[in-house]
DNA sequence: GCCTGTGAAGGATTTCACAGCC
DNA sequence: GGCTGTGAAATCCTTCACAGGC
């Protein structure tokens, strides 16, 4: 398998596999690049290069075979594992990503919740008793943790996610509204709404005329 | 104003405009687009290119006043204005996102919430109270709403966005996961912490080896 | 006849590099 | 001397178009 996969590739994967499963569960064998690129407004040649990256998985005058390409995509992307996560920030936000039912079935193990506020220490969140952030070190040397996730105010962001890099964790999820800086060799995804909601307003902007003088 | 305007640019925008904010915050009074990009981790003729987009604002030798920069950005992204917004899908990523308290301040007004559920319609969430998805239609037709923010499970997610793009609903934020279909004049953005996880899935496996045989 | 896999072409985006101004 | 604004060059990414297999 060559070295350099563009990352915007690897960003589509999940999508492909997404709708793969649905192909799957539906019952579907088969599916042309036409019909997975209409279900993902993605141009069929499009993803057909993208799966050339990793190997030959069609039949010409076929299509794919719906469950072997699923299959293939969830071992290039790492999903027929479990990962462990942890949530580092237990405010609102953090509570409802610690009791968000959508990652567990997806292999993410949440196996710890952590924040600075006394008050919440001890707290039962779901199926997590919430620990001090004084513990997490501690507890990165003793448990494996794959992924970090980091709902924390923005100002305190950037230095929980140094600890977790300092002690091994590769994959950080941001929910912080904030630009965070990790070495090269760690994965950082950014979770931001307003964000998104601000690059449409430009769109809607646009639309609704420049009619305020 | 020239017309086009590459989409990666204005996604850069509310970043700039964000930095700008903190630096304004802290009282700097001038920011280079050498200073700009090392906190954001973007290039200096990145920002400087994305910037003559729309005019020229700063001055050689010295870099961009914060201030004015701000006020600029605000306005061609319209945050200089209250944008309505509802919420359909008040489960609890739902409720989260009322009760979140990141929208108000950037003028992003939550004016309503709709959940299918019964038992949910009547009930206060916040300054909110929920109603039924029933009288969505009605309501769209009596009161302006700029964006729609979509959080109910993935089978019911194109069907509400089509009844908010049916009544000119011009921008939707999709919290469902699942890929939904808009007409090309209406924004959308996808806030999927799993599919974001599962592309560091990639990274991480990579580097953890490709041991388990 | 249909649909994949892929070089080659085309298009979009980023970076370079420097003239021009403070 | 420092830093912007911007054409030109370089790079990256997408689409085309067709040979080849089913």
């Amino acid at each position: 398998m060559p070295l350099e996969i563009p990352e915007v590739v690897i960003n589509r994967l999940p999508l492909y596999a997404r709708a793969l499963a649905e192909l799957a569960a539906r019952g579907e064998q088969v599916v042309s690049s036409q019909t997975l690129g209409e279900m993902l407004e993605v141009t069929p040649a499009q993803i057909r290069k993208d799966l050339s990256y990793f190997g030959r998985f069609g039949k010409q005058g076929r299509g794919y075979n719906v469950q072997l390409l699923l299959a293939k995509l969830r071992e290039i992307l790492g999903l027929d594992r479990q990962w462990r996560v942890i949530v580092v920030g237990v405010g609102r936000l953090g509570q409802a990503i610690v009791e968000y039912g959508g990652f567990e079935p997806q292999g993410f193990h949440i196996v710890a919740a952590f924040d600075a506020d006394p008050a919440l220490v001890g707290k039962q969140v779901g199926r997590i008793r919430i620990r001090s952030v004084d513990e997490l070190d501690e507890f990165l040397r003793r448990e494996p943790v794959d992924i970090g996730i980091v709902a924390v105010p923005a100002r305190a962001a950037q230095e929980v996610i140094d600890r977790l890099v300092a002690a091994g964790v590769r994959a950080i999820l941001n929910y912080a509204p904030t630009t965070a800086h990790v070495p090269p060799d760690v994965a950082i995804r950014h979770i931001d709404p307003v964000i998104a909601m601000q690059s449409m307003t430009y769109h809607l902007k646009l639309r609704q005329g420049t009619s305020a003088k």
